[in-house]
DNA sequence: CGCAGACTTGAAAATACTCAATAAATGTGG
DNA sequence: CCACATTTATTGAGTATTTTCAAGTCTGCG
């Protein structure tokens, strides 16, 4: 059984048996942390560099005022942080939101690889290109879009993404999300996501499934709905849930 | 006179003259753009590498509705793209907003240099790192602030960013910006924009300068109001705003 | 069974949007 | 230098979306 970092290296495109395994070499040690714990903390030295086995985490900013904001989600195969390379202050948190299995990468062998491997060094800079696509996908969801779309373009996100890494890709998302959690992401309160999610799912769109985890009834049918266009992930396979010739925009 | 993109790289931390030289040796050639002119097209493949020299320019996303998204402010000094090293599709545009004057980048001898110089690496992957920090600042501004605090901070910010480039420090924004601007940047209308900015003004943190420029008249004094910490920026003089001590959060 | 945490629902309030009319500012040509 | 056209900004009134507060319900688990 592979890696879901390769897994998720190869939407790239072609990354040998070779770069693979020259990858994996660099694993340093494995480390589980459990639900609520931080892997990094806001205003801390950063110095690991790891990547995600398996469980999902949250990057997040929390306020003066006690709110908070969650960045980004960290699936299984995600890499964090290829920052930390340069000596820095982390200026946010990470917060594992189940059991989050790391494994951490020796950087020196790491950077010795990605000065000998092109095509490596290439599927790694691709990982963050879509990290910053994901980034600027999320400013504009959170800055342009309804409650209701909001909402349905982060779960057709998060089933895109965590098929990327090998999770399920038939529409379940494979952990339970709190109402508190997509507010956090979204930039709205538990209470407007929780009726929002009801409309979802009187419109059957959407439905949940034992121990609180949603599903997307018809990923394509939710996609054209919302408008979601897959284009800022970068995948290699042209395979946009929808692709309607020339999208959205001028 | 040195180049912006020097004067900006500076404030990671040490750059020695050899490192900026062989940094500005791969200039191809300069290009000026028109106001409302795109430098870069969103669905287009990406093949150019490019600094601002002079200018300021928007990268953005316009919407099936016609609505559009500015994800970031590209200034003098800015790099756009390092991503343009992967082969890939520009998932945004990038517009000029006043004539931009670009110095396009020899990609050969660019990536020669990263190999070869480690601290010109560190530097540029600094930059890298502050632009996913300004992206990460936005999210939070645009999710979790209200219309006051968002546009405080906008204008922090670009204050603080234009200096980077070799730009005014004094709290005078040096170009002018429509109020659409703004408001496509913090996810408002512009309406609402000419409000909150007239508060400002009632206030005394902001005002109107000649050719509908603005200024900050305590930048200080806006920071503590508008709870603005610039740890995001990453600068390696820790010359935050504000500094006070742990600041914000858990 | 019963508890704790998460979810749902209703009503009232706050925030931001829309539409529309007026006022400044900017640029153009005579 | 002035009149005009054009774009941008301001202001008011009404509306829509989202938040807040609070009470009640569901669910999984010991």
């Amino acid at each position: 059984m592979t890696s879901p970092v390769i897994l998720r290296l190869r939407h790239h495109g072609k990354l040998g048996d070779g770069a693979a395994d020259a990858l994996l070499s660099c694993r340093k040690r494995n480390r589980l942390v459990e639900p609520g714990q931080c892997l990094m903390r806001q205003a801390e030295e950063m110095n690991a560099l790891f990547w995600i086995e398996s469980g999902w985490a949250m990057r997040h900013r929390n306020l003066a005022n006690g709110r908070r904001q969650i960045l980004n989600l960290l699936l299984p195969g995600d890499i964090c942080d290829l920052q930390g390379l340069i000596h820095t202050r982390a200026d946010h948190s990470v917060t594992a939101m189940t059991p989050v299995m790391l494994c951490e990468v020796d950087a020196g062998r790491f950077l010795d690889l990605l000065h000998n491997d092109g095509q490596l060094a290439a599927s790694l800079l691709w990982s963050v290109v879509q990290e910053e696509g994901i980034l600027r996908e999320h400013i504009v969801r959170i800055g342009r879009r309804s409650a209701r779309i909001r909402l349905a373009h982060l779960l057709l996100e998060l089933v895109r993404r965590q098929a990327l890494g090998g999770g399920p890709s038939d529409g379940l998302i494979e952990i339970a999300l709190t109402r508190e959690v997509m507010a956090d992401c979204l930039g709205l309160t538990p209470v407007h996501i929780s009726r929002t999610l009801s409309e979802l799912r009187r419109d059957g769109l959407v439905t949940l499934e034992p121990q609180g985890r949603l599903r997307i009834s018809d990923i394509d049918a939710l996609a054209r709905h919302a408008d979601y266009d897959t284009r800022y992930l970068h995948l290699a396979r042209p395979d946009h849930v929808l692709d309607r010739a020339g999208g959205a925009q001028a």
